[in-house]
DNA sequence: GGTCACATGTCCGGAAACGGCCAGCCACCG
DNA sequence: CGGTGGCTGGCCGTTTCCGGACATGTGACC
């Protein structure tokens, strides 16, 4: 992934699944990641700034989903931060309802590319914005729960709670 | 070199050597170049601002240079695009006086790298700052002029430009 | 004096490896 | 039969790796 500009702000927030980091630029939200999960950026030259307004309006809507009352969100994204197969796969992801899954040959036929089922898998991991971008819910031709850059565990109790609304 | 953000912005400036473009971020003055030379980055997607106070001030002495009337400049500059080596190769090009020339080992020293004048030779190649970090003054171990990225006639008129005042 | 080998940091192009896949085939089991 | 589970080969964008090219200078050797 492109390297963040020094516009780029962060904050943290203690989810039920772990603490987490917030990105956010000018023009929208470009970071929500599980401390330590795969791909996971070095920010540490990012200046931490929990009161930018995007930040907290994202810290807000997290948290009422974990507490189970929200499944929409409504933030500003950036996703420049990808190449444009990665950023057509990430616009995929947004269309799909919540407690719902897709598999990854539905996505890369949704993309224009039937056969890169692979490459999708490849993108999905890559998503920055986490939980907002439902990588989550994306699941093998079979219904399988086949990976998560956050750990199995996590896909599992995201999946649990959307489906329990 | 790293991509430019996009808070920097361009102005162009016709001189007796052919059209350049200068660019400026909020620090200083980061890239002046003859339109079209080695090395040039892809400058479309910045702004076009000539009114910029940075970019007016160089254009100014850039002028005075070319009229014969100046050899120091006196402009912030911003260089943080470049590796650690490329900094301290051009922060050393500083420091050659006007008219006179150093050699591209004697640079390889200055830096601490005395084995590294190969190296220096790329580095000095790639200096974004045309004339005022004064690349044009490091010559051959022969005193032989062995390259420039804007053409080895432009470097010619500019030692000339400078001897003669 | 001319030639050659070698040292040095960075960029660039091509090649290869690497995945959060999937469809097809076969073996196996009730 | 029908259903399941495991293996295989091909799919494709991205990342990683490697080998060369460079705005050179020094020393060894003909």
């Amino acid at each position: 992934m492109k390297l963040f500009t020094l516009d780029v702000v962060r904050s943290h927030l203690a989810s039920p699944l772990g603490p987490m980091t917030l990105a956010a630029s000018a023009t929208g939200l470009c970071g929500v990641w599980f401390d330590g999960q795969k791909h996971q950026p070095n920010l540490q030259h990012l200046r931490v700034e929990p009161s930018h307004p995007l930040l907290r309006k994202a810290h807000t809507q997290l948290a009422e989903y974990f507490a189970g009352q929200r499944t929409q969100f409504d933030v500003a994204l950036d996703m420049q931060y990808g190449t444009a197969f990665q950023q057509a796969v990430w616009k995929q992801l947004l269309r799909i309802a919540p407690g719902s899954t897709v598999s990854y040959g539905a996505i890369a036929s949704a993309v224009g590319r039937p056969m890169a089922s692979r490459a999708v898998g490849a993108a999905v991991g890559r998503n920055p914005v986490s939980i907002i971008v439902p990588c989550h819910r994306v699941v093998g031709g079979s219904g399988a729960l086949t990976g998560y850059a956050g750990g199995l565990d996590r896909k599992t109790a995201l999946l649990h709670l959307e489906s329990s609304l």
